[in-house]
DNA sequence: TCTTGACCCTATAGTTGCTACAGAGTGCAT
DNA sequence: ATGCACTCTGTAGCAACTATAGGGTCAAGA
């Protein structure tokens, strides 16, 4: 019962991952490849289908794949010290709030500019205006 | 005096943008082809320095390069509502938003896992576990 | 048995907004 | 006259996929 095995759009289901990223995946080296079918179509263990289902979770939460590439071989020296998973977490999370904090300041100044928007013409427009010169 | 001419490098120390980016720029019709002089160098008007402007302006504020090109053909448009105007930017703000609340979610899920982790080793790192099926 | 339709295969090019070469020409100052 | 900074064109690369072309495979129904 171990061994049973996917095709491809199987794999895809299973992950909510399109068949073309799998595809993807394994030509950038993320996702080893697996064995072929007589008719040369690919054939999934249990295996890959957790190493997608790790990188699927770490893509959503925003990791880049150099990132899920270096936590996909961290994770399988197991007796390693963790520190060098931290510093890729904590540096991700550094990451997202300084984008956070840019979109915010981005939100600021564009909701000023629409606000002072009259809805005349084009001419009198405020918008316009603030991003000329 | 209205007819001092900049070659590239001028411009792009003036809007503080790359000499490629401005080429490029050109390339996709964003901004008109300059003059020539006798040696086949782009030389640039007050208009283009003024239309390069708004553009770099309009990109740091988030625009797509789309948006942009909406927004240069409106602003000639002196006479007409500026309806189309609000609509980009507030079609622009709402992806924004969007944007903000996305990361920010995304900011507690990687806060929560990381503050799990209790830095031993990977075997029973928790952020590990958190991407593991 | 044949055929339909859903699936799979490879290879290549497109997306966004630039950036980075390579290899050549121009222009000004010393 | 020669060095150096600048400019020119054209092409390829980046992330992380997505799309398209042009085929092959497989299970089920008529």
């Amino acid at each position: 019962m171990a061994h049973e095995n996917f095709t491809i759009g199987d794999l895809a289901k299973a992950t909510e991952t399109k068949v073309v990223t799998i595809r993807y995946y394994e030509r950038i080296g993320l996702l080893p490849e697996p064995e072929r079918t007589a008719g040369n179509y690919r054939s999934y263990s249990a295996s890959h289908l957790g190493r997608l289902s790790f990188i699927r979770r770490a893509r959503d939460l925003g990791f880049a794949i150099e990132q899920v590439r270096d936590l996909l071989s961290l994770s399988d020296q197991r007796d390693r010290p963790c520190e060098a998973v931290d510093a890729i977490a904590c540096e991700h999370l550094a990451e997202v709030e300084r984008k956070i904090a840019d979109l915010q300041a981005l939100r600021r100044e564009l909701g000023s500019i629409i606000d002072q928007c009259g809805c005349g013409t084009i001419a009198e427009c405020r918008i316009i205006e603030a991003l000329s010169p």
